[in-house]
DNA sequence: TATTAGCACTCGTATTGCGAGAGTGCCAAA
DNA sequence: TTTGGCACTCTCGCAATACGAGTGCTAATA
């Protein structure tokens, strides 16, 4: 009932690496072999039902051996193992997946893409927040005579292009002259700023908006209100697929609800989000996210720096039993790797050595 | 052996009917009592065996009533199935589905989740081809001493954004001066068009690369060099998830082969575009359309036109057991809303009155 | 000649029973 | 505290069986 004995923590550190590997519930007389300890299967079954009352591990039916609890992998990973980091040669290998070529998008892609590769998970990338971007520029094109395209660059290279069908019909000129007035005069300072800029302006006399910049600030409104419900492509998701083969994911039921999580990205995105202010990386096992989609999974995240900012998170989803040992190490990697693309400097090998 | 007799006719139609709403083999006598026909079971036999002659329906054994072949499929969608037009009041509720708001890139992802939501089915839409697309103005951003951003936007309210390296360093002036050139030289002209140009300007002389506007030759060269390998998102799939619960589609190796293809685009790619020459609905059963992966499939396309013009085709994906009566219908619509949405004008209800 | 009833036959599915194997828990001995 | 021994439990795989659905064929019928 007390703390673990070392010998009972030894054996489960043994019992779990045994079962991530096979995925079979691991019996006394296997684990008395292969544990490092000398120590009949008796002993290893009177060890293993302690382990079974502290909820570490239990087992699948009578005469089954044992698997890991979530309790148990949480023990495990949390002072169990030791995980290795990459050696140098394996990182500058992977740095080179991670150029930053074509649009930024496509790198979030890379990388959700490298996590999925390395892991045979689903990886899983989400799109920086910067919610201290500065603004760069506007540019306003019309479309058609009641729709106009907006572009809206932030000083990191996103650029975001939305379309808005503003109530009067402004003239090409009109455009021009409201697209130079905003960038001159928000040019450089936050999005935020920028925000709340134009919610003052709104709100200080309706009047106001017939003045000569009303068309400046009547798009550029519209166009950041466009911009407020785009959650839904804040997360990359890259090799869903690999959950198929999967057999712990064998359920047809868990799988639609899991691939439903994918799409709607909601409650992935929240568990990111949380995971983004915890600042370091986190492993949620099995139901401990609290989502009812990922109740058979486990989720490894780590932040990832831009400039020396935080500004986002990354991972892989995969089954509860996953070897940790590999999949920590490479979710690590990939964060600073990306974070170093994106920042635009390749440093990271030499920081690291 | 000949052609098929009337009665022949109705009762294969009757078998894939009744076939498509519960999945299970039909035997005789359920069908001599829901064909219509006053017939015994044992001539409805002798029919069912001439129509297995021909290829149209086989037995999964010996005592299993008799289930379509894919040639069954073809015949019954081809000459035997009757669909039924959507009416108005249906297609305007759909209608307020697809509203053009947001980035165009969200209007397609919409149009994509109302046909998986519409038929339970996997929805796919391919971006717009517009070759002749007119050019309409480029903007390069320096993002840090050795990385530049180029934002391309076509007249048709596209937007582009590339990451490229140029090896030389270039001020922020002569980039703009470099946009400016190239807007005022180029603007208007068809994507095709410039890029001609382009190559014709490289291969005359590499002293002009020493001229004034080499910078924005030089820019330019590389922006157009870096949006060639975009295939990756010129499909958007939605939905995939309906298909998880399709029991045909229980094979697990079967549903991985299949999601890897959504994953990778390039057979439903190929796919799309073949169906885009045909111009007109297609459905593709089986392994009609020759691709592995969509083996146990089958695939519904219907064309869209923007301003009059084809530009591109989307469809659903489910399995061959599908209600086509119902999917067609809801293809068909989906095409033309979306079209009408990217035209700019709301016209389709009353045109199709 | 086309249709139908009857019947023997085939084949997949579900059920049952049984034995083998794996693993446990507990007790008594070391 | 550890270990060997032993009875017990439970799953899995296999074979045997019965059942039911559906067919194909033949002969009778309209």
């Amino acid at each position: 009932m007390a703390a673990l004995t070392p010998r009972a923590e030894q054996l489960l550190k043994a019992l779990i690496e045994r079962y991530i590997i096979d995925g079979e519930p691991v019996g006394s007389r296997t684990l008395s072999r292969q544990s490092g300890l000398e120590l009949s299967p008796a002993t290893v079954r009177n060890v293993m039902a302690d382990l079974e009352d502290l909820g570490l591990i239990r087992s699948p039916h009578t005469s089954a051996g044992r698997v890991p609890t979530a309790l148990g992998y949480r023990v495990f990973v949390d002072t169990l193992l030791k995980v290795r980091p990459l050696d140098l040669a394996e990182i500058q290998r992977l740095g080179v997946e991670l150029v930053y070529e074509g649009s930024p998008q496509q790198l979030l892609e890379s990388a959700s893409n490298l996590l999925s590769q390395l892991t045979r998970l689903a990886g899983i990338v989400m799109v920086p927040r910067q919610r201290q971007a500065a603004f760069r520029q506007i540019e306003f094109l019309t479309l058609s005579h009641d729709r106009v395209l907006v572009i809206l660059i932030t000083d990191d290279g996103r650029v975001d292009n939305r379309v808005i069908s503003p109530d009067k019909r402004y003239s090409p000129a009109d455009l021009v002259e409201a697209a130079n007035y905003f960038n001159g005069a928000f040019g450089g300072r936050t999005l935020e700023d920028v925000k709340q800029a134009l919610l003052a302006e709104m709100q200080r006399d309706s009047d106001a908006m017939q003045r000569a910049m009303s068309t400046a600030m009547d798009m550029a409104r519209r166009a950041f209100a466009a911009g407020e419900d785009q959650d839904e492509d804040d997360l990359v998701v890259r090799g869903e697929s690999n959950l198929l083969k999967i057999p712990e994911l064998g359920d047809i039921e868990k799988l639609r609800n899991l691939f439903d999580a994918f799409t709607t990205k909601r409650d992935l995105l929240h568990l990111l989000d949380q995971s983004m202010r915890a600042a370091g990386m986190q492993v949620f096992i099995g139901g401990e996210s609290g989502y009812q989609s990922l109740e058979a999974c486990s989720v490894v995240t780590a932040p990832y720096h831009v400039d020396g900012k935080l500004v986002g998170t990354l991972g892989v989803v995969g089954p509860t039993r996953m070897a940790y040992e590999q999949v920590i190490p490479i979710v690590d990697v990939t964060a600073r790797l990306l974070g170093s693309a994106l920042s635009g400097e390749h440093r990271i090998v030499q920081e690291r050595s």
